[in-house]
DNA sequence: GTGAAAGCGCTAACAC
DNA sequence: GTGTTAGCGCTTTCAC
């Protein structure tokens, strides 16, 4: 690999004045056009790169982000990769990949950010423990830190979510409008730290009581996400088949992710019950597979892309504003409801 | 930041010394025990943490791998990633992310492996001209390459994928142990380029004839992946449909991807058949949905793990190797046919 | 066993 | 405008 020195002999000038012409944009320096031409044919001709390791150290400034993934949802981690991705590279930014299902990391990522330079981080869902134990020490370290979708995230942590809240009304009223009065909920695991469908939860208690309908709130628990799907189900499963016995069942149930809704789905077939004819159902995600089940899932869409370049604009801003950069803030994405075909009419029923 | 001349200062030893005692694996260089001790001290008080750029620049190995993807099926592309970033971290290696779903990098993915020394990179389905253009520059370049899923690969390229034929044979002989004869099959787009898909169908048809079913071959072609639901969908339906129609329908259908058979069971219904009671569906990959839908989807399993660990394995020994490194290697991951609630007898018809 | 010194490839303050 | 020089933080050869 041809240096910076080769390309400097070649085109009989300094070392100083290649680096000049290949950082034309970054300095005040300017090289005269005769000069940058010899030097550009001598790039050219030797094909030299530059090493950006080496540039990297002189400077300081490594231009490579971190993205810390714990517990993988395979498709949102990825829809919120790729977008961090295209925002990132559009600025000159990579990222390094760190975790990815791994519970930590051999070193843990503070040491790992300073060895290798990292502007900063993004987190997606890291678990509430992590980050309580995490987030002080990298302000400390001077480490930039987006989150995103987190459990329970500090006050003071930069985060980015969707508006759990709004996506939920979004769905009731949805359900309100085609008649539905009795409309129950599935939720994910009952567990305390599991704020995303704590926040979602709310909602639906909150809006359904804002419309006169608090005598009709029931929530029962199911799994938040599946990893490996044998266990998982039953308890989503049992949920369902709780609420959906008995004649005095609910028309419609809001799940609060489309695994959860496909699972209520299949009980209610199960069941002999019709979707959406017998019973409406929502989902939460707007995952692939929310367009291709029967009947095709209503559900809310979360810009999980949109929400990757959110994080890397804000994690950029606050890498531009050193260290001592202002307020942290918290931010939350709009959703949009989707409606297939899980969704309709009330059924008229004697109550 | 503490550098390593902050150590040694504090510890009362030379520069060199520090480096030796935290490269104490790599050197034969032996370090008395106290002077280690004192060196250790130096480093826990100061908090020094090693610059890793630097460290590259010197060695010349920057123990940074791409990870390079195109046409980002998510959930797949995540659990490639997945693996494989653990098999790397065992090893001390990371991953920069390069691609994911650009239709190429700004500067091309060898200038972006020169600049940033990166020892190799893994593509991900790159599609044929991106590779047949690309390998052959690599190769010159000294940069390590495997290749994950690609749409035919030439020969010589270091490949990884699934063993198509035999998970189709393995779908196939399910069917037929249930009594099934009259099995079409659903394919991706009719695109040659599309091997994957290719692959699948000609074990499809070889299955059939050496089991005496050539007559009833019957290959239909939808879509082979979605990434917008909508018009992709309905060339599926559309080939689901015309199977599907009259009396001499098929009692098994076989589907070159999950995708695939949940749009094949989703007209089925529509079109008022019971899977399986009226049609048997296999799926192909085992997404997390499978597990979810109605009913759940027997499928074959690829294991996208699997894959991306075994191509870390295969990079660095490619690397290690040195560029000389052996006959490249092509090779099939085993896949595992997971029985679900899609299949079931033949049904009793007259034909 | 330890240190001095040269070097990795690049940038940037300073001179001319 | 361009070259000289020092420096980024680390590794590694070579003496002692």
């Amino acid at each position: 690999m041809a240096t910076i020195s080769d390309v400097a002999a070649r085109a009989g000038v300094s070392r100083s004045t290649v680096s000049y012409v290949l950082n034309a944009a970054n300095t005040t320096v300017r090289i005269s056009d005769g000069t940058r031409q010899r030097v550009m044919e001598a790039v050219e001709e030797l094909g030299f790169r530059r090493n950006e390791l080496a540039r990297a150290v002189t400077t300081g400034k490594s231009r490579m982000l971190g993205f810390w993934v714990m517990q993988s949802r395979a498709e949102p981690v990825a829809r919120v990769l790729a977008g961090a991705m295209k925002e990132a590279n559009d600025r000159g930014y990579f990222f390094k990949m760190l975790g990815m299902d791994e519970k930590r990391l051999d070193r843990s990522v503070i040491d790992h950010c300073q060895e290798w330079q990292l502007s900063g981080i993004i987190a997606i869902h890291p678990p509430h423990l992590a980050l309580v134990d995490l987030y002080p020490r990298m302000r400390e370290a001077g480490i930039s830190l987006v989150v995103i979708d987190s459990q329970c995230p500090q006050k003071d942590t930069p985060y980015i979510a969707s508006d759990h809240a709004e996506g939920m009304r979004q769905a009731l009223e949805h359900l309100m409008e085609l008649g539905h009065r009795r409309i129950s909920c599935i939720a994910g695991r009952p567990d305390a730290s599991d704020c995303i469908s704590c926040e979602r939860v709310a909602a639906y208690r909150s809006v359904m009581k804002a419309h006169g309908l608090g005598d009709h709130v029931s929530v029962d628990y199911g799994h938040w996400f599946v990893e490996e799907p044998g266990s998982s189900q039953s308890l989503c499963e049992r949920a369902a088949r709780k609420q959906l016995a008995g004649p005095s069942r609910p028309t419609g149930i809001v799940c609060v992710s489309d695994h959860t809704a496909m699972i209520v789905t299949r009980t209610a077939w199960e069941m002999g019950l019709r979707v959406p004819e017998d019973v409406s159902v929502t989902g939460f995600d707007n995952l692939g597979m929310a367009a291709l089940c029967y009947p095709p899932l209503t559900t809310v869409a979360q810009s999980f892309e949109g929400m990757g370049a959110l994080a890397v604009e804000r994690l950029l801003n606050q890498i531009d504003a050193g260290r001592n950069s202002g307020p942290s803030v918290q931010e939350r994405m709009p959703t949009r409801l989707v409606v297939r075909a899980s969704t309709g009419p009330a059924p008229k029923r004697a109550e």
